[in-house]
RNA sequence: GGGCGCGUAGCUCAGCGGUAGAGCACUACCUCGACACGGUAGGGGUCACAGGUUCAAUCCCUGUCGCGCCCACCA
């Protein structure tokens, strides 16, 4: 029995309940074995996530994917899990640390604060999986994997130590993006440009042994310390004549000289520019190129640090501002640069400031600004793999939908540079490197790897013996005294990177590895195709020799109703899940499916929910109204071999539907898929064929009647089929509360198999129903505009009609009255007089109303028609006089345009002689 | 500075070479046993603007004006 009501939250709990019960959504069942896979990797949420509108977005079409093909027959596996998100993991556990009033994350200790996270995690990092399942997500949950599991990592240390081992990851000593907050280096993928109103000053330079000075714009006076070169344009007729002598830097003392590089633009500033190795990209290279020395001014907290700092003071001769200048020492940088500003201009060494607006680089999750800083870390040479990842999609390998894409991928692909992996953090995979006393670095997957490799290297070399009066071969235990691990973990994304092969069990030779991978689809956002597609291309093309997706399918963003991007900040955030509460999983799945055309941001109003919640109410009362009427799919029902037209029509629509949302979904047009049962859903099923279904329904018992009832549920059924990827706990609700051949189902909605795509084309029954639809809108568009009461019941006259169409009438002159509130139909060679009188596909049904309607009314009403008829004739005879059009047109063209003069010219003739038999009563 | 995308009904969006569609909102009418989260019938658009290509342009090209995003080391 179907409730009354729809409940869409009860719905919900009990339909996750039998899909769990069932484990409908495991890979490879038994029955599935034979059949062909269809593999689609989750992009792991972080595990401190929350269910936000771009996981229901991206996670409601990688479902309707899944639940498509699954019930095409494909074995499908929808791999789920977390990904352990260094960063903002750790920076949760330690904001809870704080607010309990605990220790610190370093007075704790590193393995304590691990131990710690874990507790966490164990505690509160599968909310994200509740709210996936929430959503109605089919994934393997029994194949649910975490970037930190043990497996994974096992993934992680092979692919660092093969990369290393073949020259591919290396550790090298130059700039990164260091994050002052977090005291961390980030990639150039996590620092984002933000403009800045900010100032220039220019900075005046005394020349050594002259009254001549240079002058120098900045942006960040606070750098100057760490100054170790100005540099002009080799060209600069201006200053060229500098090049050579040497600046004393000002509050230091320094003697540095001015040099000649083509990277001083003369267009810029003053022409004239600092040169600051270790505190800008540029200044870096300018300074290997002259062979500069890097000076490091800054503390890892961008604090000044001069005290001690012997680079900082080398070669200084010690002026007296140089005492003044070293009370800066551990002054926070933007503190220091008005310092510095104030003191230079005390100086008169000043020159202007002016206003300026630049782009700063800030950190993606401190939000603080970055520092460039000069420090050791572990690199990939992401040049090296990209080359392949290129090819994949070049040769059509790997396909970008929509296409666009691949354009975003190959500019930063061509461009890429070397990837920092090492992070200042404690959460995540700590690199396997080892240090020997010497610095020498072991590489190894485990770490008696690391020491039998370190034993033999310092067995062979003099070098150094730090394991003197050790025997270290036997006690395990005292090995780590004389080899220290390298502290760093690697970026999130270097795990994230493995993902569609590490979660299939990889480095080992597993079955699902050899079943599932490559995976047919990968669906994400635009935001994190360099993040993890790029990525994931690189590795899965370089540890398994084939690409990781045949399909990359990127979706927009989901923007808020006014079109900006949803921030905490803004405070504009849609949280998926009280729509879930308020209109259910499965009207907030079909909206984002119905918006998502390809290319273009998703705007949500949430008046676009509702009313798709309203198409599940009706969907609902669809399904009880078959059920009220008996109708139950039969036992050996054929619905290709009905007899009666209705049921054959019905059949012909809905193979159409099933046609287009089966292209649809195969091309990734979820919003056409949508769309397309939507429509064929309320405005085929519901307002015609069940309405047309009526009277047989509710007359007296007959054949005609039981097949209809059966094709209602047969229809039904399809539909509920057809609408499962996008509304599935409705659609499989309703499919358990139905019988199938007079007894309860035993199977889900979701493993039953997708609606056949042809075997039902009737072209005669499509024009038998389409005269009836025509005939029942016309008179009722008439009714309408005649004013006639509604509930009045009036005759129809078919005049001067072919034997067709009357029999055509007569057979559907029950749904005719009823739908139209006619009286009684009848035959005339000619429309009464004073009739009103309407054409339906080339015939003309008359409704004798003479007394009942204002006869002005109808003239008007008729003028109107006839203007209309006049205005097509006159376009269409505009066309067809242009011989370029006749002559160049496609032949279909100008035919069609024949057919529709002729079509039109025949209303208006009917017209004509409709306005004269109203003369002919005035 | 490069690149991408968008400007279509009041709102949110489809369509993208043969004279425009949906949802919501709006108007009128309808308690007819599936559904008022409903039914029926309507109103509403010079498809941002200007040129061009074409027999034909909302749809292709160029430019202009607005809006958004991504990338880039510019002092």
């Amino acid at each position: 029995m179907i409730e009354k009501t729809y409940d869409p939250a009860d719905v919900e709990r009990r339909m996750s309940a039998a899909w769990e019960d069932a484990q409908a959504f495991r890979a490879g069942r038994p029955e599935r074995r034979g059949a062909k896979p269809y593999a689609i990797v989750i992009p792991p949420p972080n595990v401190t996530g929350s269910l936000h509108m771009g996981h229901a977005l991206n996670n409601t079409l990688q479902d309707v994917l899944c639940r498509f093909w699954r019930m095409r027959g494909r074995d499908v596996l929808w791999q789920p899990g977390t990904d352990h998100a260094g960063i903002a993991t750790q920076m949760v556990v330690e904001r809870q640390l704080m607010e309990r009033q605990q220790p610190s994350r370093r007075a704790m200790g590193r393995e304590k604060f691990l131990e710690r996270v874990w507790a966490w995690k164990a505690e509160s990092g599968g909310a994200i999986i509740n709210q996936l399942k929430r959503l109605g997500a089919s994934c393997d949950w029994s194949r649910e994997r975490f970037t930190m599991d043990e497996s994974l990592s096992r993934a992680v240390l092979k692919v660092f130590v093969t990369l290393y081992n073949e020259g591919l990851i290396y550790k090298d000593k130059r700039l990164v993006n260091w994050d002052p907050e977090f005291l961390t280096a980030i990639s150039d993928l996590e620092v984002q440009q933000v403009e800045v109103k900010g100032s220039q000053w220019h900075i005046r330079y005394p020349i050594e042994g002259s009254t001549e000075s240079i002058v120098v714009a900045t942006t960040r006076p606070e750098t100057m310390l760490g100054d170790t070169a100005v540099a002009v344009h080799p060209h600069n007729d201006r200053l060229k004549h500098l090049i050579g002598r040497t600046a004393i830097l000002p509050l230091v003392g320094r003697r540095i000289p001015i040099i000649g590089d083509d990277y001083a633009d003369p267009e810029k500033g003053t022409g004239a520019v600092k040169i600051t190795p270790a505190h800008d990209f540029n200044d870096f290279e300018v300074g290997k190129r002259h062979h500069l020395p890097m000076i490091n001014v800054l503390s890892v907290e961008a604090k000044l640090d001069l005290d001690g700092n012997t680079a900082f003071l080398e070669d200084v001769p010690a002026p007296p501002e140089l005492d003044e200048t070293l009370k800066l020492h551990g002054v926070d940088r933007f503190a220091a640069r008005r310092k510095i500003v104030e003191r230079l201009e005390a100086g008169g060494l000043l020159v202007k400031v002016e206003q300026h607006a630049h782009m700063v680089p800030h950190g993606d999750r401190s939000g603080v600004v970055i520092e460039p800083f000069l420090t050791d870390q572990w690199y990939v040479n992401a040049k090296a793999l990209a080359v392949r990842a290129i090819a994949a999609v070049r040769g059509g390998r790997t396909v970008f939908v929509p296409k666009n894409w691949e354009k975003t991928y190959f500019d930063w692909m061509e461009n890429i540079q070397p990837w920092c992996i090492s992070r200042q953090l404690w959460w995540g995979h700590q690199i396997p490197a080892w240090y020997g006393p010497d610095g020498k670095v072991f590489v190894a997957e485990t770490e008696d790897e690391a020491v039998s490799r370190a034993l033999a290297y310092y067995a062979e070399t003099e070098a150094v013996t730090p394991m003197q009066g050790h025997d270290m071969a036997l006690d395990p235990d005292s090995r780590a005294p004389f080899l220290t691990r390298d502290e760093d973990v690697l970026d999130t994304w270097f795990s994230s990177a493995l993902w569609p092969f590490s979660t299939l069990g990889w480095p080992d030779k597993t079955p699902e590895l050899a079943r599932y991978y490559p995976t047919d689809a990968l669906v994400t956002g635009f935001d994190i195709i360099f993040f993890w597609v790029a990525r994931m291309m690189m590795m899965g093309l370089h540890f398994m020799k084939e690409v990781p997706f045949r399909t990359v399918y990127i979706h927009a963003l989901v923007r808020d109703e006014k079109g900006a991007k949803m921030s905490k900040s803004k405070g504009n955030i849609i949280d998926p899940l009280v729509l879930i509460d308020r209109y259910g999983a499965d009207a907030l799945r079909f909206t984002l499916a119905a918006m998502a055309a390809q290319g273009r941001d998703i705007k949500l109003a949430t008046s676009r929910v509702e009313g798709y919640r309203n198409f599940a109410t009706k969907l609902w009362n669809a399904c009880r109204f078959a059920e009220m009427n008996g109708c139950a799919t039969l036992p050996g029902f054929g619905p290709q071999e009905v007899q009666e037209t209705l049921n054959r029509w019905i059949g012909h629509e809905l193979a159409r539907a099933v046609r287009e949302t089966t292209e649809a979904i195969e091309a990734y047009r979820f919003n056409d898929a949508a769309n397309t049962v939507y429509r064929f859903v309320w405005n085929v099923y519901c307002d015609w064929y069940l309405e047309l279904a009526k009277p047989v329904l509710t007359g007296p018992d007959s054949v005609a009647k039981t097949e209809t009832q059966a094709m209602v549920a047969f229809v039904r059924d399809q539909i509920l089929a057809l609408l499962h990827p996008f509304m599935p706990f409705v659609t499989e609700e309703l499919w358990s509360v139905t019988a199938e051949g007079g007894v309860a189902r035993d199977g889900l909605l979701a493993l039953t198999p997708w609606p056949p795509l042809s075997g039902f084309e009737d072209d005669a029954a499509e024009a038998e129903i389409g005269w009836v639809v025509d005939v029942i809108a016309a008179i009722r568009s008439v009714r309408t505009e005649m004013n006639i009461a509604p509930a009045m019941q009036i005759p129809m006259v078919l005049a001067a009609v072919a034997p067709e169409t009357h029999e055509r009438a007569q057979r559907w002159s029950d749904v005719i009255k009823r739908m139209a509130k006619i009286a009684d139909i009848s035959i005339a060679d000619a429309p009464p007089p004073g009739a009103v009188q309407l054409l339906v596909r080339g015939d003309a049904v008359a409704l004798p109303l003479r007394g009942v309607i204002d006869l002005a009314a109808e003239k008007a009403r008729l003028e109107k028609e006839k203007a209309k008829a006049e205005v097509d004739i006159n376009r269409i005879d505009a066309r067809l006089a242009n011989p370029d059009f006749i002559a160049r047109a496609p032949e279909e063209v100008v035919e069609a345009d024949r057919e529709k003069r002729e079509e039109a010219m025949a209303r208006r003739t009917k017209i004509l002689e409709a306005l004269e038999r109203l003369k002919q009563v005035e």
